[in-house]
RNA sequence: GCCCCCAUCGUCUAGUGGCCUAGGACACCACCCUUUCAAGGUGGCGGCACGGGUUCGAAUCCCGUUGGGGGUGCCA
């Protein structure tokens, strides 16, 4: 799955890559127990080129499941090894609590000097030097760690295999990356990267570290307890510029204050001296009211054809009435997987009556005469939204009642509900034919039961 | 434990010492519009975590407290 968080470190990177005429590339190192399964690399793919992150752009790289540097990681480590910026090391984690009685303590430096050779099971460590190690960041500033209290950490296992930090560092090294965008939660581990470089003699890349993404109860978003696949998101119906736009303004937002904007202007707005210091909330409620006001603003044509993969499975769907109706669906649904509940009634022949809305307007003593009269007046009436409106209007007349209450006995026989698409218009889509065949069948109902 | 980061309405944010009686957006509430539901319009509710400084003046600078988050593995 593409997080959600993922995604907007990944759109912050974009801007800038797209401002610099330069190339953000993205690694996703994250494994799980699926990694490299074709299927979740081919869904994280699929996510970012909903986004518009994929080939076809210039500007973007990747994404990367694997490194092709892993030769790189370990000659790197021992040049490290050396140089003495390293040494190896046969601790175990025991041997080092049973040493300091210490859970919680870091490596007690013990084999630091004592000149082992590399060797099976022994660990490559960095030898943390003296002093201090200031990381300069873009976002947050000068941030100052003491190097006496970062561990002399692990650069090869036991094994050969290299660690992440080391791998990352050299990765970085390999394909020439200039600035690191990406999640606060890796700004303490940054002196330990910083200083594998300063070792390495290259000039380290920027920093910038951006705030996390957090859930209602403020903790940092997490596959097992929120909703943050990317792909989820898509499937229900929200617009990639409409998730685009909303994700930019967690954390950034553009010196004009506008929130909705087009995104190649967010892309020249956007600074990350201008980004946040702090967590923000991904809430749905937000993204909802963009997703809306993104639908609202699409262009008929755009808009039915971005409904396609929902409405195709709708029984009796057709392509021409479903485009006479658009624009009132249009106003009325926030997501795209909502077309389909809202329009139904238009093609399926059998009618889903709701029992709640059943009970509300069909057992009142207006009910058998409204429709009746409509039976009767629509049988004749010249077959558009304007006049059926008009008939419905006269039949109130008759029964000192208010469009309002005459036109619920209908819409329910008519499409099952009491809320929907306006009334007149769904009718005209809907033919004479069936729409009397569909009030003949409510009017048997009530006689019925 | 230790280290790092953070702290403005419920949420996302504007604010970089006087323009702040703290602005906007989402959400919520009310009213208007209205064939239902939406959309739209108008209005309302609602916040600088706390305590000390510095200053003529602090949401803004400094220190502390509290609270939250993250890191600290031969995980990534």
């Amino acid at each position: 799955m593409f997080h959600v968080g993922s995604a907007r470190s990944a759109l912050f990177n974009w801007c800038l890559a797209k401002q610099a005429g330069g190339t953000f590339i993205l690694r996703i190192e994250d494994t799980d127990e699926s990694r490299n399964r074709p299927e979740w690399t081919s869904g994280i793919v699929d996510a970012m080129s909903w986004l518009g992150m994929d080939s076809a752009d210039p500007s973007f790289e990747g994404p990367y499941f694997q490194s092709s540097y892993a030769a790189e990681h370990v000659a790197a480590a021992e040049r490290l090894a050396a140089s003495r910026m390293a040494y190896y090391c046969d601790c175990t984690r025991d041997d080092v609590v049973a040493r300091t009685g210490e859970a919680n303590l870091g490596y007690d430096r013990h084999c630091r000097d004592r000149d082992l050779g590399a060797g099976p099971g022994r660990a490559l460590r960095f030898r943390v030097p003296a002093g201090h190690t200031v990381v300069d960041d873009r976002v947050r500033g000068r941030v100052e760690f003491d190097n006496a209290l970062i561990e002399d950490f692990v650069l090869l296992r036991g094994n050969g295999s290299p660690m992440f930090l080391l791998a990352n560092v050299v990765d970085d090294l390999q394909m020439g990356v200039t600035l690191v965008v990406r999640a606060e939660e890796h700004l303490p581990n940054t002196p330990k990267q910083q200083m594998i470089w300063d070792a390495l003699g290259v000039e380290h890349p920027e920093w910038a570290h951006v705030p996390v993404l957090v859930n209602e109860q403020r903790k940092k978003l997490s596959k097992r307890r929120d909703k943050v696949a990317l792909e989820m998101y898509r499937d229900e119906g929200y617009l990639p510029a409409a998730m685009r736009n909303y994700l930019m303004t967690l954390g950034w937002s553009s010196p004009d204050g506008r929130e909705i904007m087009p995104w190649d202007e967010i892309v020249s707005a956007f600074r990350l001296e201008d980004v946040n210091h702090s967590p923000a909330f991904f809430d749905q409620k937000k993204l909802d009211a963009f997703n809306g006001e993104y639908i609202r603003a699409m262009d008929l044509d755009t808009f039915v054809q971005a409904c396609a993969p929902w409405t195709s499975s709708i029984t009796g769907f057709d392509p021409e009435r479903f485009a006479s109706i658009a624009p009132h669906v249009r106003l009325r649904v926030v997501r795209l997987a909502e077309v389909p509940a809202a329009v139904d009634f238009v093609f399926d022949h059998e009618v889903r009556f709701d029992a709640d809305s059943w009970d509300k307007t069909m057992t009142t003593d207006a009910a058998v005469p409204i429709l009746r009269s409509a039976l009767a007046s629509f049988g004749s009436a010249s077959w558009d939204a304007d006049s059926l409106k008009a008939c419905t209007e006269q039949i109130g007349e008759g029964m000192g009642l208010k469009l309002g209450k005459t036109q619920a006995p209908i819409r329910v026989a008519v499409t099952g509900r009491t809320v929907g698409l306006p009334l007149f218009e769904s009718l005209e889509a809907l033919g004479r034919d069936e729409v009397i065949r569909r009030l003949g069948v409510a009017l048997d109902r009530i006689g019925g039961g």
